[in-house]
DNA sequence: CTAGACCCGTGATCCAGGTCTAGAGTCAAG
DNA sequence: CTTGACTCTAGACCTGGATCACGGGTCTAG
């Protein structure tokens, strides 16, 4: 087992994982990252394993999680037993919240394709598909 | 021409477009909205032509445009030439960013799906694809 | 020892797009 | 005339996810 302690600094955390200093403190305070050891002077002294969980955080936020159900997904993680089915399903969750979005976006992107093409992108400002669109009554 | 000056309150325009009163105003605020006629007592007096706009706005903003946008888009349709031409170059903007962000997130729900997938829903915590997906290096 | 880089906590600020509050005036029905 | 619904303004507040500013303490290379 490798339990160094190898012990970083705020900044050398940040710079290893590409965030801002600030974030990691807000990340401290909103509670996702634990309250880590500190110095004599106070400063802030990391571990591996922050590094470790920070980029748990910053892939779970590339993933589409917010700051809450990340939190919650840390404290499942934790969960030896019950903790794997619920972070399935908290994935399941999220991965139907994007097929969601993708379908509106979809949808969106149809409505305004089909102006665009429609548009010959001169005269009257009356006959520009796209400004009859957005005023007239008749749309979806 | 049907130039009746129908004289709506703001509370009737809410309504009517089945927006909030404040938001009216705050648009107006924006600049979105023309600054309205008053009755002696100062209250907005609007006409049909606001009703009209009011649904611009809102089905542009379902469009994905910001209020930024909208607000030239309102400024390029009262221009009777040149307008045109440059409604439609906003719409193809529009366009190609909702088709990145549309792919933006099918390559997240890709890796959340496979994710999904392959994790069994039980065992240790160590053993779960997502979860290791989330804490290893190796990723993307 | 000192300069410069780093860190501390607390609280303010930012972005968009509204939403809400307070206190006062106005309108329409009964 | 009263009551209750409506409107007015100015400004504060909200969400999420940071980011910045302030005034001060600490660490390290030279």
């Amino acid at each position: 087992m490798n339990t160094q302690h190898t012990s970083l600094t705020i900044g050398a955390v940040a710079k290893r994982v590409g965030v801002a200093i600030d974030t990691i403190r807000y990340y401290e305070r909103e509670g996702l990252l634990p309250e880590p050891v500190r110095r004599a002077s106070g400063y802030r002294s990391y571990g591996e394993g922050t590094i470790a969980q920070l980029r748990f955080i910053r892939r779970a936020k590339d993933l589409g999680f917010t700051l809450e159900e990340i939190r919650e997904l840390l404290a499942l993680s934790a969960d030896r037993q019950r903790g794997v089915k619920a972070v399935k399903q908290r994935a399941q969750q999220r991965l139907a919240a994007i097929e969601l979005r993708i379908a509106e976006l979809q949808r969106v992107r149809d409505g305004l394709a089909q102006l665009v093409e429609s548009c010959p992108g001169h005269g009257k400002p009356e006959e520009c598909p796209i400004l009859r669109a957005l005023s007239d009554e008749a749309v979806s």
